[in-house]
DNA sequence: AAAAAAG
């Protein structure tokens, strides 16, 4: 199999001008094995003058790539650990030079070309030797997929242990991650994945072979440390979605930090989240040792493509009354509905019941098979409204969601706006571009005065919502 | 306060 190495042989030019043909033959070679039989690796052993055609190859492939630079025009932010050396961006996946199995898979999904953020994190995480990357970027940008791409395209399906390690902050976003997981290595059958996740319980002493592992924090660290499923010293790769929360004292630092410490010196990390308060993007310089840093700033991006409206009451009675006035405009696609705590999800669950609407509850209360069943209903559209905690505000991935209802502001312990949490409640909707609306409920001065500092962070107005009111609620529809 | 645990 081709080496996917992305090292750089700038010397090597000339040889690079003959080797076309070497290129173009391997180009063919990959296309029969899309079409045919999926080779399995066991290459033959290459010789002296192979080696310096695959070396001449990757330097023209190389030079064509650089005269992609990256525009940074706006959008994009690259900081480069080794600032000298040349900025890649690619235009196209061809270009990654993929093994054939993994850009069936990409297509299949119907990726046709890079997102934003890919065109410059795909060659970085891909180049040779392994760099770490800390990226930010928008909701709904692409950031798994490019994770992902990253992962399989690391792992050597001969040894049947777990070579990458990826990190999610919740049971449901590991779920849906290991499916894109699963889709995108379809074509690739020799990779396995496991999920290393509340029930999922292994036999005592069994050793994992799956090569990809998905998981939540505290089932990793058992599997890793406790129970001995893992060997970590074999992790090559090791993601951390929604990086800020897995490494944020309030969040999941502890076991995040346990489980960095497990794995081999040279180990990849890679840090995705879309975004990064300060504190806690200084903590990821860090603990991320040489980072390259990819930035696709613009939130009001996001924001712009996102009706933000607030409802004014008076107490949490109100609030229930003007979301039973809202129902029918909200039922129009799907809907989520945060709250601040779970007992207030279940309340508000039993009174939107009572009151004859449909409604879905989700929360970390729930054991996770209930919690698997009402995610994969509200994915399929078999329920319109999901009522839910901050266990659904990050990465959850439902196309049909244009609403989302913020019962509660999102506020940390300490009772001050997270910021950071709103912007990943709101962008579970107008996801891929599409237009989306956030209705904020207000009860009170005091979260009259948080949803102001929440105003004032985004530096974007959010406009007053009568419910009372028909035509404003028909208004907000369209 | 929520999430994460084979505790």
């Amino acid at each position: 199999m081709a080496t996917d190495s992305w090292a750089l042989a700038v010397d090597e030019q000339e040889a690079a001008v003959k080797s076309m043909n070497s290129l173009q033959i391997k180009e063919e070679t990959s296309k029969a094995d899309t079409n045919g039989v999926i080779k399995t690796d066991a290459p033959p052993e290459k010789t002296n003058e192979e080696e310096k055609e695959d070396k001449a190859a990757q330097s023209l492939l190389n030079k064509l790539i650089r005269s992609n630079l990256v525009d940074n025009t706006n959008q994009v932010e690259v900081l480069q650990r080794d600032p000298n050396s040349p900025l890649y961006s690619v235009r196209s996946f061809e270009e990654l030079r993929l093994k054939p199995q993994l850009l069936q898979g990409v297509y299949a999904m119907g990726f046709n070309r890079p997102s934003k953020i890919q065109e410059s994190a795909l060659p970085m995480m891909l180049a040779e030797p392994p760099q770490n990357l800390i990226a930010q970027s928008q909701s709904g940008t692409g950031k798994t997929a490019a994770f992902v791409l990253a992962m399989l395209s690391r792992v050597e399906p001969t040894d049947t242990c777990p070579q990458c390690l990826c990190l999610s902050p919740t049971y449901e976003l590991a779920l849906q991650t290991g499916k894109v997981i699963e889709q995108m290595g379809k074509f690739y059958p020799e990779l396995k994945l496991a999920y290393a996740v509340r029930g999922n319980k292994l036999e005592r002493g069994q050793k994992i072979s799956e090569q990809i592992v998905i998981g939540t924090p505290g089932t990793v660290l058992d599997w890793c440390a406790k129970l001995k499923f893992i060997d970590p010293k074999k992790i090559k790769v090791f993601v951390l979605d929604e990086a800020d929360v897995m490494i944020a004292t309030q969040g999941h630092q502890d076991q995040s930090i346990r489980i960095q410490r497990m794995l081999p010196r040279n180990c990849q990390m890679l840090l995705f989240s879309a975004t990064f308060e300060d504190s806690v993007w200084k903590f990821a310089q860090k603990v991320v040792p040489d980072p390259n840093i990819i930035k696709l700033k613009r939130e009001e991006e996001t924001l712009d493509t996102i009706k933000q409206y607030y409802v004014l009451c008076n107490n949490r009675d109100e609030k229930f009354q003007a979301l039973c006035n809202l129902y029918g405009a909200i039922t129009i696609a799907q809907a989520m509905i945060f709250c601040h705590t779970r007992k207030t999800a279940s309340w508000l669950a039993a009174e939107l019941s009572k009151e004859g609407h449909q409604v879905a509850l989700l929360s970390g209360e729930m054991v996770v098979e209930q919690r698997a069943a009402v995610i994969e209903r509200f994915r399929e559209g078999k329920e319109k409204v999901l009522v839910t905690t901050n266990v659904c505000a990050r990465g959850i991935d439902v196309e049909q969601v244009s609403v989302v209802i913020n019962f509660d502001l999102p506020v940390d312990k300490d009772g001050n706006p997270d910021n950071e949490t709103y912007l990943h409640r709101i962008g579970r909707t107008g996801r891929f571009g599409k237009r989306g609306l956030a209705v904020n409920m207000v009860d009170s001065k005091h979260s009259m005065n948080i949803l102001n500092r929440i105003q004032e962070h985004f530096n974007k107005k959010i406009e007053r919502l009568d419910t009372d009111d028909l035509d404003e609620i028909e208004k907000i529809t369209n």
